[in-house]
DNA sequence: ATGTAAATGTTATAACATAACAGTAATGAA
DNA sequence: TTCATTACTGTTATGTTATAACATTTACAT
């Protein structure tokens, strides 16, 4: 049963506690790896802690250069192993129209998240909609095509954008 | 009013005549150019008729080879000046979970795809469903937000694939 | 003919991602 | 504990996708 009825939208003026955010993305990230019986290394955990540096997606060099500057010298197959890693697991989403990265707020359900992602400051909010994805399933059912992965992205302005001080 | 009804899905195994598709394709470009005022210059089409060249998506460096098989040397700008011409006009969309560019059947609509990927042969057949674009749209209108774009992928396997012969 | 804007050519580089192989750390069995 | 196995990480090189910047040519209207 999802529950994401809820769903807290954290545009990016919604001034929130996003310490509050990470922390409890990292906790929920070390429970689903425990349970799961994988491995949330130092440098995935720390690789996902940077994911979650704010609600923008984030760039895998981006990731790249803050893990350089505190760790000394990295290479790109250390943050894209690290990003598959939390891929896989369902801790963060990749946004495709961005070539980014986003945390998941939602980790255990087995879900696809829909994005608005706003033009004008770039801050991702994720949503879900059973209705959406019923239908978009059934569509592609109806056609004969067996669906596995989907990806939903509504590039636009956020509400804060639209009602700036 | 929209007339997508009777959209003919071209999956991979759909043995039509696609030259019938090109030719189409083309000529609706010409029409669609001309009744826009804007200029469909030899380069523009050549680069249409290539990524029209079947209905799997094409990388753009796809594109540039078969050019400069054809043409000489030919450098990444001319190809993507192209490209982006063809997708202001509404003539090719891109799919962005390949990073790559698919002719349009219906140019002269506004309209937002939803787009079904073979994972394993790679064709793509675009389908359209005014249910699933208003859903969209009042979901993140709902939430403030204002849509401006939609990208919508799903991947999968398409019936050819399904049963193979 | 001539000025202007649009389009194209050309060179270089930025941005995103993976292949391949070597070394190290964790885990469990003998 | 030792050893073998597997998972993880380090490192170098390279592949793939996309754009910046500026020179030249072409189309078009005056
Ligand atoms: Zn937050
Ligand atoms: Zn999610
Ligand atoms: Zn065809
Ligand atoms: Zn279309």
């Amino acid at each position: 049963m999802k529950n994401f009825d809820t769903v807290s939208l954290s545009f990016c003026g919604g001034s929130h506690d996003h310490g509050r955010c990470v922390i409890t993305a990292i906790k929920a990230a070390e429970e689903l790896c425990h349970s799961k019986g994988v491995r949330l290394t130092d440098a995935r955990k720390r690789i996902l802690e940077l994911v979650w540096d704010s609600h923008h997606p984030v760039g895998a060099y981006d990731v790249l250069s803050k893990l350089s500057q505190e760790s000394g010298k990295t290479a790109p197959p250390t943050v894209y192993r690290a990003l598959d890693f939390l891929l896989e697991q369902g801790l963060i989403h990749r946004i495709e129209s961005l070539n980014a990265y986003v945390g998941c707020a939602h980790p255990a359900e087995d879900h696809a998240g829909l994005f608005l992602i706003c033009n004008k400051c770039g801050c991702a909010a994720e949503v879900h909609d059973e209705t959406i994805d019923q239908t978009i399933l059934t569509k592609a059912s109806n056609l004969g095509f067996r669906p596995e992965q989907r990806t939903l992205e509504v590039r636009g302005i956020c509400p804060d954008c639209q009602n700036p001080q």
